[in-house]
DNA sequence: GCCAACGTTGGC
DNA sequence: GCCAACGTTGGC
């Protein structure tokens, strides 16, 4: 069963077109420094998808990367976790927080109610309705 | 720049 | 083991 997941990061320090750089090989997914967040990356599985989300000043989802490596020792601090994952499609319009915001099917996401969590799962027809307003897919 | 929400730390 | 104090994140 694949799961759908929603990664956030600082477009400064690692954004979308840095992702799109790394390739098809992928890319460890560094720096989580959070258990709920290390949980979640460790219920990933090769081949699951992901929404990747700019914070700052964009506050939206840019495009879909997939896991391409399971969950290992991250080699900084084997306490914490790593998966990598590679660029999928980028997203033809992001999907603002406010465009999720202003959604009510999407009142229950996770990136609404707890804003602060890195690594959220994503609910199937949570995924199905922010692809189709990014224009993805 | 502020502050709410959340996590962590450390004294007891 | 509790909880007050503190630090961080991220939206506004």
């Amino acid at each position: 069963m694949m799961a759908y997941w929603l990664l956030k990061t600082e477009p400064e320090s690692w954004g979308w077109d840095a992702q799109v750089k790394s390739g098809a090989k992928g890319e460890p997914w560094t720096g989580v420094r959070n258990p709920i967040a290390r949980k979640n990356m460790k219920a990933m599985k090769k081949g699951d998808l992901a929404f990747f989300y700019h914070t700052g000043d964009e506050k939206a989802v840019v495009g879909v990367v997939k896991v391409v490596r399971e969950a290992y020792p991250d080699p900084a601090d084997p306490a914490w976790t790593l998966v990598d994952v590679a660029a999928v499609e980028p997203a033809r319009k992001p999907v603002t927080l406010a465009a999720v915001k202003a959604e009510p099917k999407l009142k229950d996401m996770t990136l609404v109610r707890n804003s602060r969590l890195s690594v959220q799962p994503v609910a199937d027809a949570e995924w199905k309705l922010i692809r189709k307003m990014g224009g993805m897919g």
